[in-house]
RNA sequence: GCCACCGUAGCUCAGUGGUAGAGCUCUCGAUUCGUAAUCGAGCGGUCGUCGGUUCAAAUCCGACCGGUGGCUCCA
């Protein structure tokens, strides 16, 4: 005999009684009218679910409202059909690919026969509104396979979905008034809990991600619980763009990238030349310190090296064609400008036999190299062609793998984090479909790696089949202004270019044994390390990477011989100073260096050209200025470049 | 590479078939100023490129180049 009778436990850890069958809706209505007026969805032993689900005996359960995170992503789904479901209404022919729910908002992919011009989202737009009007519930219904196909017959988005569904898979469909969806749910009881959305863009994008079939059209929305979330996510995406790198890049004159030269080349103007400048010398004094050295090699080497390393065929497609021999050359000598660095600094680790007490060797190069990227994909100073690894390549025996990562690890955390207080996140990538070397080679890498990472007590995310096609890697990861996901650092354990290379170093034992071989970069490249620092600071840098360190500002040209002395103790000194000597006046001169987010002015009026000082006003810090004798002012900022601080010394 | 949208002065942008505009920047002149824009004048554009339609094209059409947002791919 079924209990007549079940025992639900709620969040506080009290229990309610319910009769068999009831729903979450019937629950939130047995604790109160409010609740269920406000109950979106329920948590069922961790599963969000819909309220019109029967729960069962002994679940822990927990009702969403508009207070919980969790509940948003419903939200954002439901919003979801319900652009299908107005979509349908205005394109009765619609077929209709997924609809899931994003970061901040949702899309929906359609083929309507054509594109969405702008005209059609303001009117699907509309007729969301509607949906939303008439209120229609979102009913869940559990069908078989067979029905599941009958149902979609006339959809073949769906039926290709349906048949990759495993056998024991439930299915279900969800209905919303005139709409109904193959969707494992759950959704918010109705569609008028949804008020506050827009629909932002439309865009291709190919059906399953595959390039080889055929495009969609999305649509991208977002969708919030209050009408203020959802203006101060609009604000947030005019606010980002703002410190996008591009934007600011233009203001402070740091670089251009111009059609005259190509797409994804980068004209580092002197502005944004001291970025990559000190940005180099700082990397390059962490890793002298740490037993690296220096190697320099050409930009151009014979095909031949790429056919050995294995680069080509697999990487041909990013890489510029062949160029000819030279003259008085044979005709099949073909050249190619480098994509990667490793094969010259391979042969400089081989061009002399190695003892296992030099290992490891760590050989260093910030090279520019050069990838042929899709032009699809290029973005600004992010996704460039030509590029500025901070590469370097680590010969070492196998029992020295987890201390070098160690110390790698060490290396990141000073740099990303202690030095520009960097969040940061670490993907574990394992191996691709096209790859190089044996399973078991990739074994024993994966392990390396994974293990270094527990040992560290670092959290990281798996990224399976994300590793390079020579070997797993350790990726760094870093959001831009406009929220996409870029790599930073990365390292990388090789395995098969010693085996290409036969690389070899003496052991102990007068033998010879196969080295292992390392790649690893910090920054990844300058150029989207410095695309992505300019983000991060909106421009303000801290004073030791700043183009322009101090403005000097003589109030009146009768302090312009004073205010020239400061300027040159500045620059004798080594800070990078500006003097303003225009003809304007002093708040337009501060306007001017604030705009420009210069970290210190140094304002010269009659009382600091008569006692030798100096007026700081510190970037941000407004009114608040403080008057130091020059020597002193000199000696602060000396200290602050020198310790490469991220906040102003006090 | 694929899909959509966009390309007007150094920058940001207005201008929907009939003689190319504004603000800022820059230059010059006046002003000599105490912590976020002093006033005035001037310079500056074959309207991305090439082709087509038209009496007439920044404006309409096509191709190409470049950019933006996605997709795919990657540091």
């Amino acid at each position: 005999m079924p209990p007549s009778e079940i025992q639900v436990v709620l969040p506080d850890g009290s229990t309610k009684a319910l009769p068999a069958g009831a729903t979450g809706a019937d629950l939130a209505k047995a604790i109160g009218p409010g609740l269920a007026k406000a109950a979106l969805a329920i948590r069922v032993n961790g599963d969000v679910r819909d309220l019109q689900r029967p729960l069962s005996d002994g679940v822990k359960v927990s009702i969403l409202t508009d207070k919980d995170p969790q509940a948003l992503d419903v939200l954002r789904h439901s919003s979801a059909h319900v652009l299908a479901t107005a979509v349908r209404q205005l394109f009765p022919n619609a077929q209709i690919g997924f609809g899931p729910p994003i970061e901040d908002g949702f899309y929906y992919d359609f083929d309507i026969g054509r594109p969405f011009g702008p005209e059609d989202l303001e009117a699907i737009e509309k007729k969301m509104a509607e949906v939303v009007k008439a209120d229609y519930p979102f009913a869940r219904e559990e069908v078989s396979r067979q029905e599941a196909k009958k149902r979609f017959k006339d959809d073949p988005l769906k039926l290709e979905r349906i048949d990759d569904l495993k056998q024991d898979e439930i299915i279900s469909v969800y209905t919303d008034g005139p709409f109904v969806d193959l969707c494992r749910g759950p959704h918010v009881p109705s569609t008028g809990k949804i008020k506050f959305f827009k629909l932002l863009h439309a865009a291709g994008a190919y059906w399953r991600g595959d390039e080889r079939r055929q495009m969609l059209q999305r649509i991208y929305g977002t969708a919030w619980f209050t009408k203020e979330a959802l203006a101060q996510y609009i604000t947030r995406l005019e606010e980002a763009r703002k410190r996008d790198h591009r934007v600011i890049g233009k203001q402070q004159d740091l670089f251009s990238i111009q059609e005259d030269v190509g797409p994804g080349l980068i004209m580092w103007h002197p502005n944004g030349a001291i970025l990559n400048f000190e940005l180099r010398r700082f990397i390059e004094d962490v890793i002298l310190e740490r037993g690296y050295q220096l190697v320099y090699t050409p930009n151009v080497t014979r095909e031949q090296l790429f056919l050995r390393s294995g680069h080509l065929p697999l990487y041909a497609a990013n890489q510029f064609p062949a160029m000819g021999a030279g003259e008085g050359e044979s005709e099949d000598v073909r050249y190619r400008v480098k994509p990667m660095n490793c094969p010259m600094h391979i042969l400089i680790y081989a061009s002399q036999q190695r003892s296992y007490r030099d290992l490891p060797i760590r050989l260093a190069e910030i090279a520019n190299v050069y990838r042929n990227e899709r032009s699809g994909t290029l973005h600004g100073m992010l996704r460039v062609r030509g590029l500025s690894m901070d590469d370097a390549h680590i010969f070492l025996r196998e029992d020295q793998i987890e201390e070098e990562i160690f110390n790698l690890l060490d290396i990141v955390e000073l740099v990303m984090g202690k030095t520009f207080g960097l969040q940061y996140r670490l993907d574990l990538a394992t191996r691709p479909d096209k790859k190089l070397g044996t399973d078991a080679m990739w074994e024993v890498a994966e392990k390396a790696l994974e293990s270094a990472l527990k040992r560290r007590g670092l959290t990281y995310r798996m990224d399976v089949g994300g590793g390079a096609f020579y070997g797993p890697k350790i990726d760094i990861k870093f959001n831009d202004a406009i929220g996409r996901e870029w790599q930073g650092a990365t390292i990388q354990l090789d395995y098969e270019l010693p085996e290409r290379f036969q690389l070899e170093y003496t052991g102990a034992d007068n033998k010879p044994h196969r080295t292992i071989m390392m790649h690893r970069a910090i920054f990844g490249t300058i150029e989207r390390f410095t695309g992505f620092l300019i983000e991060h600071f909106a421009g303000a840098f801290p004073l030791w990477l700043s183009p322009v360190q101090v403005r000097v500002l003589p109030i009146a040209d009768g302090q312009m011989d004073a205010a020239r002395a400061v300027h040159e103790a500045l620059r004798k000194a080594g800070i990078r100073s500006h003097l303003d000597e225009r003809s304007e006046t002093l708040n337009y001169k501060i306007r001017d260096a604030e705009t420009h987010k210069v970290p210190y002015m140094a304002v010269v009026g009659q009382r600091e050209a008569e006692a030798g000082s100096v007026a700081v006003r510190a970037r941000g810090a407004g009114k608040k200025q403080e008057v130091l004798p020059v020597e002193e002012f000199v000696r602060r900022l000396v200290n602050e470049v020198r310790s490469r601080a991220l906040n102003p010394l006090v």
